[in-house]
DNA sequence: AGTTTAACCTAACACTGTTAGATTAAACTA
DNA sequence: TAGTTTAATCTAACAGTGTTAGGTTAAACT
């Protein structure tokens, strides 16, 4: 009714088909997220998408990026643990919140600055926690690693307790714990202690 | 030339269906399997698969459990921080060796038998490390994404060196490493070293 | 006034998972 | 042996998917 008429409207932008993607995304998930659907919602035809990126990976690249941007970038003089729980905490509670992001950023290499610029803040406060060089990129991969499987892991839980899973028909193994929904707040605390007293060990032993 | 004739063949099996598929995704990736080669390969339609499989999710989740049987199982009677690491240095090589595996294993929910056996064997050895019962959940689900999200991302660098990887065009950041592949090997020993040193931490303080 | 180019369009290609309903042939049952 | 059931496949179609080629429009530049 009050949309703007037929051909009086402005071309749409990189960020606008960003934005959109986002919000589909968080609306539907990423199996519903097709380039048609974000064209509809601009009022234009998916193939005009394919003028803005050359394909659907260069789109989810930028929508990763939109993603981290999310994050904040940790503050490299203070207490590099305190920062690096900090963040991670942070990090997890971002791609929380909007639906299926972790698959996204794993789904796509990172090329763009900011996830760039947070990788490297990541590894600086590796650098002053007095770790020796060559550990500093794996460490901060491994930390990077751990929070996005873990969110998607966490997301995989949630959707289980909607539809019933039929346990295999054939010879049943009674299992070690009760499967029963863990507390997620928990398990990432856990996992996150382990982290980092696995890298404080890496700091003293070697040299 | 020397196939079977027409109508003259034996109906197809879940297993021949299971370990067509395993073969398929050896040699194309997970992105070109789809049911209707499968399906082709036994000389058959894609949708009598259905009757067979009620869905492609049901049969990955076959294909996940042929993977996972090519994993062997630990000593549970042998020291525990040894028998774990063993574990996950053959895990990452079965994982390794067939193609997209660690992809199908995170997409597809641990429901079959020896996928679940594997699990409690795993548990049964952080138990035998006098770790709290509650922690003992935790660890073995950490050690198991551990592995596969390391392996998937392994992956993911090996096929970046294939493509040119054109960085932004925006502003660049300077990398705060070199980006040239790592060794995986290493890396991967890093991480393990990480997580023991992590869990044994554990161990001790939470008494 | 003529040309270029940014930004869209339509139409199509070659796929995808999945379902409904028909068909064949072998196995049971009267 | 005749009739029925059921296992296993088929064809045809639906409703989508990413992507490309080539045409159209309107604004901007020469």
């Amino acid at each position: 009714m009050s949309q703007p008429n037929q051909d009086d409207r402005q071309p749409v932008t990189k960020s606008q088909i960003t934005h959109t993607a986002l919000d589909l995304l968080e609306e539907e998930g990423i199996k519903k997220l097709s380039i048609r659907k974000i064209a509809d919602r601009l009022d234009i035809k998916g193939a005009s998408l394919y003028w803005h990126f050359k394909n659907k990976r260069q789109l989810m690249e930028f929508v990763s990026e939109e993603i981290c941007k999310k994050v904040a970038l940790p503050d490299p003089a203070s207490d590099w643990e305190k920062e690096l729980v900090k963040l991670a905490t942070n990090y997890r509670h971002v791609l929380l919140h909007t639906r299926d992001s972790a698959v996204v950023l794993v789904e796509t290499p990172p090329t763009t600055p900011y996830r760039l610029e947070l990788i490297e803040k990541v590894s600086e406060l590796f650098k002053q926690s007095g770790m020796e060089k060559e550990d500093v990129f794996s460490a901060s991969w491994m930390l990077d690693n751990y929070i996005t499987s873990f969110v998607i892991e966490e997301y995989r839980y949630a959707q289980l307790s909607d539809e019933e899973v039929e346990p295999h028909p054939s010879d049943e193994v009674d299992l070690p714990f009760d499967f029963s929904l863990p507390n997620m707040d928990n398990e990432f605390q856990f996992g996150l202690e382990v982290l980092m007293a696995g890298f404080k060990s890496k700091i003293r032993n070697e040299n």
